[in-house]
DNA sequence: GAAAAAATGTACAGTTGTGTCAAGAAATTT
DNA sequence: AAATTTCTTGACACAACTGTACATTTTTTC
């Protein structure tokens, strides 16, 4: 019997491996500190076997640049397509994206917009995400009836604060970030969430939480 | 006749010249960038003079993070403090800081965001700015009347919709940006600015602008 | 214009990183 | 269990930096 998984087939490394431990040290000292050397006596493995799943270092960037990409703008354009019965609780789906790793990778959101400041194709990839995401909100405060100059500055708002928020490594506990969103509901939308929403928003991510992969 | 201003001494290098060169590879490419071979090359100097103005890389670093103190947290907190009439004024007052490099120097306020993501001193000095600017405009909304914790929402949104737009190197015309302000203005305070007050905003804006740059 | 001070440059020593190569070990296949 | 494939490793060659020592040049001061 042959188990085809590719997490345990004997072999020591694998180019999994030799990314989650980039990604990590990506996360937590910048793009500068991704060396082949600090990553090998972190794995306790060979430098020089590194080359054996990847060209060179450049191609273990990219393959993180494409880690992020997947960790972070898709996921946030879904929560602002999905069923919502007031502009409140659409409003609540989106921001709730931001509250877990899961849905949004902060960590690697912060790591990639600092790498992006000294690499022009970093960059550029960055500023097409600002722009898909800052549309899809756009188009999300249109469709509950703001003018389009007014649903534009407060999809800026909605998005920059939580740029913000990541760029400032914001670590409230999870109960104080959530006293504040009905007030941020309110200066997003215009309008605060009735109790009875966020009562059941608070209940859905609980619900979610636990979860973890529902429909 | 001998002229003691430091900037035409005979020499070619200075601290201040070093340091310049240091501040805008750090803006431009980061901190990790910063290096004395590659100073020494923009400026034609030998790489070794270094030394003669700086122990080593380490204080010209300290050196550029004490011009980055100077150069934002102080105009910003002065702008909370300065006479308006009317909390739209006063809102103005604090977010037109952000207009000008001259008063908020938002390159370099992002390359020392992005270099605090690899250095937990610099991350540590960088939070108590950011704790620091967030006291200050919290004080501004709650001396015009806001509740400490709306008060609370209200700062954190203004910051954190600036730190966003540094973040995300947004680099609208100035009119554009001008055209946003009401409506930011509104979102913030939760009166929009009547336009009178815009017009007079405007004019003072624009005759900053002459003097600075008109003969 | 000679002495002193300030700045510059050259040579050297050391560290940290990259990537290639070919030999060898460990799993997998037949 | 032999052959084959997949990974692992140490040795080597290079390149980019940092920082020190000391000789040299340039400016300033007396």
């Amino acid at each position: 019997m042959t188990d085809d998984s590719p997490s345990d087939r004997g072999w020591r490394g694998s180019p999994d491996l030799w990314l989650d431990a980039a990604q990590a040290v990506l996360v937590e000292k910048g793009v500068e500190a991704v060396k082949i050397m600090t990553l090998a006596d972190r794995l306790a493995l060979s430098r020089t076997s590194f080359y054996w799943f990847f060209k060179d270092r450049g191609q273990l960037l990219a393959a993180l640049l494409d880690r992020w990409e997947a960790a972070t703008t898709r996921h946030l354009v879904a929560a602002t397509q999905e069923y919502a019965a007031t502009e409140t609780e659409a409003m609540l789906n989106v921001i709730s994206t931001f509250l877990s790793d899961n849905s949004f990778d902060s960590g690697l959101e912060r790591a990639v917009r600092s790498w992006a400041q000294q690499d022009a194709g970093v960059l550029a990839r960055l500023q097409q995400a600002d722009a898909d995401r800052l549309a899809a909100l756009r188009d999300l405060l249109e469709r509950w009836g703001h003018a389009p100059d007014d649903a534009d500055v407060r999809a800026r708002t909605v998005y920059l604060v939580q740029v913000g928020y990541i760029s400032m490594r914001v670590t409230e506990p999870l109960e104080e970030r959530l006293a504040r969103f009905p007030h941020y509901v309110e200066i997003y939308t215009g309008t605060r969430p009735p109790a009875q929403e966020m009562a059941r928003f608070e209940a859905r991510i609980g619900y979610r939480r636990a979860q973890d992969g529902q429909p």
